[in-house]
DNA sequence: GCGACAG
DNA sequence: ATCTTGTCGC
């Protein structure tokens, strides 16, 4: 898929900030995508202890979730990992594999936050508004906010909220098991977004898209 | 001022 | 995120 440079990559969190600050105003928190037919779950792995970024992304289609793509991408690390910066670190790694697909995924589920971030600008929001592809944000721990305990059968959650507000949700895809921690990226709602994340996920904790993804960025 | 802190 | 197999428990 065709991608358009929106900014130049910051080094420091300093120029990192305006950059941010203005992006998250372009976010959209209600349901704008289309019929989904592929889905794309994104992920990230080092080399040379943290010094080379590698990137994958994998394609599957919807609602059967079978592997129909999937790209690589490397480049030097550039950004170090500051909490609430993440996206500055592995967008530009993941940029370049996605411009590697001949499928345009129609909706991405991105390994960390949405808008559920000290300023509403997770990886997944920033990665939907660069390319304008609908994105949610699927973490595996908490960055901000705080919820009630939720029960352990699969399907429950729980609104995630900060500073009076629901950011999120926090989502039991499998029961008894760890919760995951799901929030609007970009073009996507946050119910909506619970139901693709449940839908992507019929087996394990995790959705397949970023199983796959995952596989794909340690299999060198 | 003191912790907490996606990957 | 990375270094890493088998093992314990439901």
């Amino acid at each position: 898929m065709k991608i358009h440079q929106r900014h130049a990559w910051p080094l420091t969190v300093e120029e990192a900030l305006p950059i941010q600050q203005e992006l998250r105003k372009e976010v959209i928190t209600s349901d704008q995508l289309e019929s989904v037919q592929y889905v794309a779950g994104v992920d990230m792995g080092f080399e040379d202890s943290f010094s080379i970024s590698r990137a994958a992304v994998a394609v599957l289609s919807f609602p059967d979730l079978e592997l129909k793509e999937q790209a690589i991408a490397k480049r030097p690390t550039t950004f170090p990992y500051v909490p609430g910066f993440l996206s500055f670190r592995e967008i530009p790694a993941v940029l370049d594999a996605l411009e590697k697909l001949a499928i345009a995924p129609d909706l991405i589920l991105c390994d960390g936050q949405g808008i559920a971030h000290p300023r509403r600008f997770g990886i997944a929001c920033h990665l939907g508004v660069l390319i304008d592809v609908p994105t949610i944000g699927v973490a595996k721990s908490l960055l901000v906010g705080k919820h009630e305990e939720l029960p352990l059968e699969r399907g429950n959650w729980q609104p995630l909220v900060h500073r009076h507000e629901t950011i999120g949700a926090v989502l039991r895809t499998r029961k008894g098991v760890k919760p995951v921690y799901v929030s609007s990226g970009h073009r996507v709602s946050l119910t909506t977004a619970i139901d693709y994340v449940m839908r992507c996920t019929p087996k394990y904790r995790l959705p397949e898209t970023t199983r796959w993804a995952d596989k794909l960025a340690s299999n060198r």
